[in-house]
DNA sequence: GGCAGATTGACAACATGCGGTCAGAGTGAC
DNA sequence: GTCACTCTGACCGCATGTTGTCAATCTGCC
């Protein structure tokens, strides 16, 4: 059976790992001004929206990746002062991740720049195809999570 | 500027990222069963479109990736017995990559578990929309690569 | 209180991807 | 032919992600 759908279903995966490539390769490039690299910016952007402050695991669930692959992210990122472990009042082993003043300020700087680059992708995009691909997307992370 | 382009993109990105790594989880189980991971499938792909052999820079080309990573790859899979060298008319040093008798066979299987998985996640989501989202995501690798 | 099961941190092994570098091989302009 | 440029294979180091295991901690149920 030669379903068409199949054909364009095969070809969305190899542009989602296409894409998957360049937008790392893009983000390291953004991130870079700001010492950052793309998987800093996935934990970085997390941590930045709970002003309450995240465990290692919760990032990990946020961002669908395993809780050791954030956690070495989060060391070395409490190495360079970006963000600081703080006691979990509810956990005695599982500390909160938060931000310090430079990881703020980093996170800024990172915003001045990636906002831009997200509208510059936008250009040639209405609101509509993005809501349909986004969907589909979502949809997609449903059925195989 | 609060654009709503800004977000929706910004939350496709993640959707991305997060699909990727589902597709890579997904493709590793559906290969599993024939012996190969999903960064086999992928070069396997690209080489069992190509009668006539395919240079290593080459399926690198075809699937956005480095040379380097391509290479290794297809070197177990030489060891492995899925895929043979064979002399390159045109480059003496630049070998042409071929599936072997088991290579062929291999793909078969693979088929045989890919296209039913493929079609099973598009049951819900038109052609339409496939087309939209695989266009958009066409824009974006000609706009970053 | 006590116990089973889930969650977590720490550590390890491994796969996959990137980039850099070097030398050998092709290519095109002169 | 020669020279500059590009492509290629073979290394290397490194970042990022996965899984597995173990012990400590938390949670919910009895």
């Amino acid at each position: 059976m030669h379903s068409p759908k199949r054909k364009l279903f095969l070809d969305l995966v190899r542009s989602i790992f296409r894409v998957n490539g360049l937008l790392l390769a893009d983000g390291d490039r953004m991130a870079e001004g700001v010492g950052l690299t793309s998987a800093r910016w996935k934990v970085i952007g997390v941590v930045a929206l709970t002003s309450a402050g995240v465990t290692v695991p919760g990032i990990a669930r946020a961002l669908g990746q395993s809780r050791q692959a954030v956690q070495r992210i989060t060391d070395v990122m409490q190495t360079d002062g970006l963000v600081r472990y703080e006691i979990n009042p509810r956990h005695k082993r599982s500390s909160l991740v938060q931000l310090t003043d430079l990881g703020q300020q980093v996170y800024n700087e990172l915003r001045s720049v990636q906002d831009p680059w997200a509208i510059s992708h936008t250009e040639e995009t209405s609101v509509e195809e993005l809501e349909t691909a986004l969907r589909l997307m979502q949809r997609l992370i449903n059925k195989m999570e």
